[in-house]
RNA sequence: GCCCACGUAGCUCAGCCGGUAGAGCACACCCUUGGUAAGGGUGUGGCCAUGGGUUCAAUUCCCAUCGUGGGCUCCA
């Protein structure tokens, strides 16, 4: 009988799930080297919910081998073998490896450059040590269970391969990744695979499809989104209600051209540090024009259009924005990650003094966008300078000072806690990302707030201060819902692709039972029309059953059904898509209802 | 871009070892007028992603291209 509770030894339940992980990767090379003897191991560290494994094999795997390597690992486990662990010399560590060039290299790493065997700095002396459990021994630092009795052969599960490169850097060889997850109970697993069903479910990619709002195009290119009917009319109320809280919250709204000249473009310098981003350019009366990926040039042009002075700063500038990236092709993923797409984007231009209010503004702006669209927890990430490198950087120390410390100051004067990434900042100005957590708990990148310091340089943009001298003034880049094409996605997938009445599609489906009631189906759904409501008639010559089926499929919040009884009592029958029946109501209660739930932004 | 896998009707998928294709849903028409998640019948629909090669013969085997998926790296 095992033990019921294996984390009661350790520290602490991560304590041990990162053990435990760290373990069964162990497991799991070693079964793959019974397999394949002459296999390479490279690193096997635990991660977010499971483990992996890198290996050098001479083929590919295919499921079956996970198949068998999974078994294999059970049988494994239940031969109870210790973690053995053992501080050795190089001498011995470059004998035990011998066949292991890997591990060699890793070797290398620990001795010269005081590298862990991940690449990480190492903590301390440089010391070589192994892990020996079963016929497996792996260069490792652990820790480790004690032994593999505390590994549940139940709720072991091998989930993928995939290739990876070694160390990360496509000039490495590719190796292959075993993707596996274990838990402590059978039931945690269950769980577990239950919620990766749950997120396939979700999958926004599926539902855009079945739900008629948006699709690509082999022929039309990679890539590239296009927008139906339904998709369109929840951009247009998503944008809609952007545009106003941006008019509410200070903002101007401007447009740009999706080209620009070369010239433009070196000026800004996304010539030199973008191209890689940017497609080839086109040729305009023996001119080389650009396509966008940015907007953040044209609209200093236009601040640039005339003289400014401090007495009309700090201007906010908002742009939905359309702009192309080159992608490479094994990156692009749905509405995640696309070729072309609408940026919400803005720059707020400053004098120095006005920076710290002007975080503080976006920041709290940021948040109660997103918390409008039914978001309320977020990941928040300060990323700033690598102290060691500073010439890596635009812009004078003080002005990398005084920015970081406007950004500090508003998440700490909102109390907002946030992870802060040393040396994660772009070269031109520390920033803030804000990650919101959708349902499902997933952390999905939308907002970033960034200083920029390398345009106003660049363009010469100034402004004629109280002195009459000419300043160069701040310049924040902000985009909150990130793109729309990726904020859409995240969206579908957070609810499921049952979207909060006042973003639906079709916010009421009549369905009348039998032919005779379409008239007055039609007359309700013209008073519905009138008071501002989406609406759909199902005249169509199904069943009601079916109708009610292919409503809720297409997860239509509001089902007004209309027989003879509502038609005689001049009456709807509401039925809800999350399955509830509220019953008989007058056309008037109904709407009462339903703008309430569309002005409250509530789910149904 | 790289590694691996995949690409058959609008969608989801069958099609063993080569002999030019099938289901369900959707769609059209007909019958049915039915009270809270699929009524029945008939029918339309495929250059088997594209281009090349091997073969008497290719949806099936090989190569390339395009696209998609799982990852790596990068990013809104």
């Amino acid at each position: 009988m095992r033990r019921k509770k294996m984390s009661e030894n350790y520290e602490n339940r991560d304590e041990y799930l990162h053990r435990l992980r760290h373990s069964t990767s162990h497991v799991m090379a070693q079964a793959v080297l019974e397999k394949f003897p002459e296999g390479q191991v490279a690193i096997g560290p635990p991660i977010e919910d499971g483990f992996y494994y890198d290996f050098d094999l001479p083929r590919s795997l295919t499921p079956e081998d996970l198949d068998e390597i999974e078994a294999r690992m059970r049988a494994i486990v239940s031969e109870d073998h210790e973690f053995v662990y053992r501080e050795i010399d190089e001498e011995e560590a470059r004998r035990i490896f011998a066949n292991q060039p890997y591990k060699q290299e890793l070797i290398d790493g620990i001795l010269a450059a005081g590298m862990d065997e991940y690449g990480e700095p190492l903590v301390g002396a440089a010391r070589l040590s192994v892990y020996e459990s079963g016929s497996f021994v792996d260069l490792c630092r652990g820790p480790h269970v004690d032994n593999t009795r505390d590994i549940n052969p139940e709720a072991i599960k091998l989930l993928s391969v995939a290739g990876a490169y070694w160390r990360g850097d496509e000039r490495n060889p590719m190796l292959q990744r075993i993707y596996g997850t274990v838990w402590e109970t059978a039931q945690q697993l269950e769980e577990y695979l239950a919620w990766r069903e749950e997120v396939e479910k979700r999958d926004h990619r599926r539902l855009i499809k079945e739900l008629d709002l948006l699709s690509f195009h082999p022929e039309g290119g990679a890539g590239l989104a296009y927008w139906h009917p339904k998709g369109g009319r929840i951009r247009v109320l998503i944008e809609d209600y952007w545009r106003q809280r941006h008019y509410d919250g200070g903002y101007e709204i401007v447009f740009t051209p999706h080209i620009g000249r070369a010239e433009l473009w070196e000026t800004s310098g996304h010539l030199d540090f973008y191209r890689d981003g940017m497609y080839a350019p086109m040729d305009v009366d023996g001119q080389d024009y650009y396509i966008k990926p940015m907007n953040c040039p044209f609209q200093i042009l236009i601040y640039k259009s005339r003289l400014r002075s401090y007495r009309e700063l700090p201007l906010r500038w908002a742009e939905l924005g359309t702009v192309y990236r080159y992608e490479r092709s094994g990156v692009l993923h749905g509405l995640l990650r696309v070729r072309g797409f609408t940026q919400d984007d803005a720059h707020i231009i400053c004098i120095p003094e006005q920076i710290e209010d002007e975080i503080l503004r976006v920041l709290d702006f940021s948040l109660d966008l997103l918390r409008g669209f039914g978001f309320d927890e977020f990941k928040i990430e300060l990323s700033v300078r690598d102290p060691d490198k500073p010439e890596k950087y635009a812009g004078g120390d003080g002005m990398w000072k005084q920015a970081e410390q406007s950004l500090v100051r508003a998440l700490e004067a909102r109390a907002l806690p946030y992870e802060r990434m040393e040396g994660e900042a772009v070269f031109y100005g520390p920033k803030i990302d804000i990650k919101i957590r959708d349902a499902l708990k997933r952390a999905w990148q939308c907002t970033t707030i960034q200083f920029d310091f390398n345009l106003p340089e660049r363009f010469d943009m100034t402004y004629i201060g109280e002195d009459g001298k000419e300043h160069r003034p701040y310049v924040v880049h902000r985009a909150l819902l990130g793109s729309l094409e990726r904020f859409f996605g995240v969206l579908v997938e957070h609810y499921g692709g049952a979207f909060p009445v006042w973003l639906s599609p079709v916010q009421v489906i009549l369905i009348p039972i039998a032919d005779r009631h379409v008239e007055y189906a039609n007359s309700v759904a013209g008073q519905l029309r009138g008071a501002g409501l989406r609406v759909e008639v199902d005249d169509s010559s199904d069943r009601m059953r079916a109708k009610i089926r292919n409503a809720q499929l297409q997860k239509v919040p509001y089902m007004l059904i209309v027989g003879d009884r509502e038609m005689e009592s001049d009456q709807v029958n509401l039925r809800l898509r999350d399955e509830s029946v509220p019953g008989s109501k007058s056309v008037d209660e109904f709407i009462a209802l339903a703008q309430e739930a569309v002005a409250d932004k509530r789910v149904l």
